[in-house]
DNA sequence: ATACGCGCTTTT
DNA sequence: AAAGCGCGTATC
């Protein structure tokens, strides 16, 4: 410790200045500690706190008064970080009261973890060695690796053949040019493969690959960057409407194919060409479509350092990729919703692919919605923001209809036709009456396009083999002990398992009730779905993918693989399926039974089942290959729905003004704003009282008449894992009420809660 | 969060 | 009397 040169020198002078830091602890306020030397704000640190040293973000610094002599002295300071920038700060101070959160906790969620749980000489040590590293910012194929590549991959490592096919090596056929073959930049390797250092350093001394250093890496660039295509009209409208300078929301409406992800380009391109020292953050929803996304930037910006920024990375590397963007090194930094909080020093542009994403909202700890943060962060910072999607969220389709955001549409799709909607009428199918899950419809439409070679893809939210197991003598049912869900059968090894707690038991064989052996599986999953088409053609190549598929590693993208090369005639799954993949030779897709999605008590359900429909649709015809054209098929008990008739007609506008009225009248978001008190004991009625005192308080904060207190209700899984969980939902006019109300409400019920665990979810968007 | 103290119960 | 643990409180 004594040489750490973080710590004062020994025999320095009294500390004489105080720093409030904000720490990861749930504590509101910051704590002060005594330093040495004055501390800029934003300066990381390690401080004492309890008996452990903990990560903290100086707030401010002031000079001691003296006044209190107990205080701790500031550990480490982390001097090899710069300190974190007043617009980050703004940012986070921001997040922390509108979400009603405590400051450090929010710092914490939004700093890497390898930060917070390292000495500042490790931090130091370990930026110093990322900088040696640098000096090599690309790899290239050397002829001695075309030759002997090829035969020292094995056929199935998925990722080194990812790899490979960077540097331009192809899986079969004549070894490529090496002088033509493409530069992989260091930073999108890791995006490729796992463990893609170690594997380009062992490939470097093979001489199987050479580096090339940053510094040559323009000049060595045989063509320069991938060309640009050429905008359509209505693509360049928008990235041209990017161009005016200060905050401007915009919103970039254009159905899946039309060619929004070249805008992003574009307008990423113009802003990096015109500030030399820009920054771009791309927001995307999920970890999966993040290396296709990354691999098209690095084709597109070969010389401009990209950073990657997600839960999947591991904590070192998220380390280097997170310094790299607070260092101003990184020009583009891609991620999920947490790459919001990013520090950013030169930001200039923000764009939000699939800005409707539920995913885009944090649903623990700090529930904040990346996409308003992001809107947040480009009106603090006076810089442009543009949110992209084919179904917008209503908040901002009606924020495009109100003029607060620039509606920006994209009509045309770049390749391929529209699918042709159906809506198949399940209710008097005498082949879903007898029980399967291929209505008559479908089946015939399988058949067509199995005949000709077209692929299928059928989606279906259900994993598993049955959601419920059923005794037809006694009416007992496959119930979680732990919560007040059904046990889902699980075919392949016996097992019934509780999706919301993990519970698993194995399946019963006779009634644990009344012993009868005529134990039932009830409704449908994919396992079910995958069984009953192999029944229905045996001749068909049949796919699933699904969570159960996807938990061993590499399985779901190994399933993925095989349908890009046409080895499946028929892919059943989940969402998963629905999202990102370009298929080239999908022509059919169908929804097996999505009507759960018109009933349901979330509010939202329909607007998240209209944009599910048309993302899965968006899946059909990309290529605009098949004899038949691209179709979708929707099996449904009620096809005169408006949902479907609106999908059918693929207008999204005209449902949008139709959800909007519906929630105009019930008062509901974007025109009323909402919280959500969410609390969980194991006891039910300790959560009952402690329940009623939180709303009775709330009833006497919300005397101005602008704001409602539901009382306490049963949250949708009342009972999860064991424990009993209610909520209340307080809905306001007017923004600025409603967080008055949170603001005292939270502090009374800190004092109130005595174990009840609870939380203030503001904005929910699942109930 | 994490750790500690306080007062209560259970164990020796 | 010693060890065990549920809850409440402070962390600077």
């Amino acid at each position: 410790m004594a040489a750490d040169p973080g710590s004062p020198a020994a025999g320095a002078p009294a500390a004489q200045w105080r720093a409030q830091v904000a720490v990861d602890a749930p504590i509101w306020g910051a704590l002060d500690y005594r330093s040495a030397v004055e501390l800029a704000p934003g300066s990381v640190v390690r401080v004492p706190l309890g008996r452990q040293v903990v990560c903290g973000v100086v707030l401010r610094c002031s000079v001691d008064d003296g006044a209190d002599p107990a205080l701790k002295e500031v550990g480490q300071v982390c001097g090899a970080l710069p300190p974190l920038g007043a617009d980050w700060m703004a940012l986070l101070r921001f997040s922390a009261s509108y979400y009603q959160r405590p400051l450090g906790e929010l710092m914490a969620a939004a700093l890497p973890g390898w930060l917070r749980e390292h000495p500042a000489q490790a931090v130091a040590r370990r930026l110093r060695a990322t900088r040696q590293r640098e000096r090599c910012a690309a790899y290239a194929l050397t002829a001695l690796g075309a030759q002997q590549l090829p035969q020292r991959i094995a056929q199935r490592n998925v990722a080194l053949w990812r790899l490979a096919c960077a540097l331009g090596l192809q899986r079969a056929g004549a070894a490529p040019d090496v002088g033509d073959a493409p530069r992989l930049p260091v930073a999108s390797a890791r995006g490729l493969h796992p463990r893609a250092a170690q594997v380009l350093a062992e490939w470097l001394r093979e001489g199987w690959v050479r580096e090339i250093p940053a510094s040559a890496l323009g000049s060595e660039l045989p063509h320069g960057p991938v060309q640009p295509p050429q905008l359509r009209e209505e693509q360049a409208l928008a990235v041209q409407a990017l161009q005016a300078p200060g905050f401007a929301a915009h919103l970039l409406f254009g159905i899946t194919g039309s060619g929004k992800t070249e805008v992003y380009l574009h307008a990423a391109q113009q802003v990096l060409e015109r500030d030399p020292q820009a920054q771009v953050l791309l927001l995307t929803p999920e970890i999966n479509l993040t290396p296709q996304l990354l691999q098209r930037l690095a084709e597109r910006f070969p010389r401009q350092r990209l950073a990657l920024l997600h839960s999947g990375l591991a904590e070192a590397e998220r380390f280097d990729h997170w310094a790299a963007a607070h260092a101003g090194q990184a020009r583009i930094v891609l991620g999920t919703r947490l790459a919001v909080l990013a520090s950013l020093p030169r930001l200039a542009l923000i764009a939000v692919d699939e800005e409707h994403d539920p995913s885009y909202k944090q649903q623990e700890g700090a529930r904040y919605s990346a996409r308003d943060l992001a809107v947040w962060r480009a009106r603090h910072l006076g810089i442009p923001v543009l949110l992209g999607s084919a179904t917008p969220s209503l908040e901002s389709w009606h924020a495009a209809c109100t003029g607060r955001y620039r509606l920006l549409r994209l009509r045309q799709r770049a390749g391929g036709e529209m699918p042709q909607v159906d809506l198949a009428n399940s209710r008097d199918d005498p082949l879903l009456r007898a029980g399967g899950p291929i209505g008559r419809a479908l089946f015939d439409a399988l058949a067509q396009r199995l005949q000709l070679g077209d692929q299928s893809l059928l989606f279906l939210n259900r994993r598993g083999y049955a959601p419920v197991l059923c005794c037809p003598d006694c009416g007992w049912m496959s119930d979680c002990p732990h919560c007040d869900a059904h046990l889902v059968y699980h075919r392949t090894d016996r097992s019934l398992r509780c999706h919301h707690c993990g519970h698993r038991q194995p399946v019963a064989r006779a009634c644990p009730q009344c012993g009868s052996l005529d134990l039932q599986p009830v409704g449908r999953g994919t396992q079910r779905v995958e069984e009953a088409l192999a029944a229905l053609f045996p001749q068909a190549r049949i796919a699933r993918i699904d969570a159960d598929t996807a938990a061993r590693k590499g399985q779901a993208e190994a399933s993925f693989a095989q349908v890009h090369a046409g080895e499946v005639d028929i892919l059943v799954g989940t969402q998963m399926i629905t999202k990102g993949h370009d298929f080239r030779r999908v022509g059919l897709v169908a929804a097996l039974n999505p009507d759960a999605g018109l009933f349901s008590h979330d509010p939202r359900a329909p607007e998240r089942l209209f944009a599910q429909l048309v993302q899965a649709a968006g899946r059909a015809g990309r290529a605009g290959a098949s004899a038949l054209g691209a179709r979708m098929l929707v099996q449904t008990a009620y096809p005169e729905h408006v949902l479907y008739q609106a999908l059918q007609r693929h207008d999204y506008a005209g449902f949008a003004a139709r959800e909007l009225e519906e929630r105009r009248r019930a008062g509901m978001p974007p025109f009323r704003f909402q919280a959500l008190l969410r609390a969980e004991h194991a006891r039910e009625p300790r959560l009952q009282d402690f329940m009623e005192q939180a709303a009775a308080l709330a009833a006497e904060l919300a005397a101005d008449g602008a704001t409602t207190v539901y009382p306490a209700v049963p949250s949708s899984l009342a009972r999860r894992a064991g424990v009993h969980r209610q909520q209340i939902l307080v809905e306001s006019d007017r923004r600025r009420a409603l967080h008055v109300l949170l603001g005292a409400w939270r502090p009374a019920l800190q004092a109130l809660a005595g174990g009840v665990r609870w939380a203030i979810d503001v904005d929910p968007t699942d109930f």
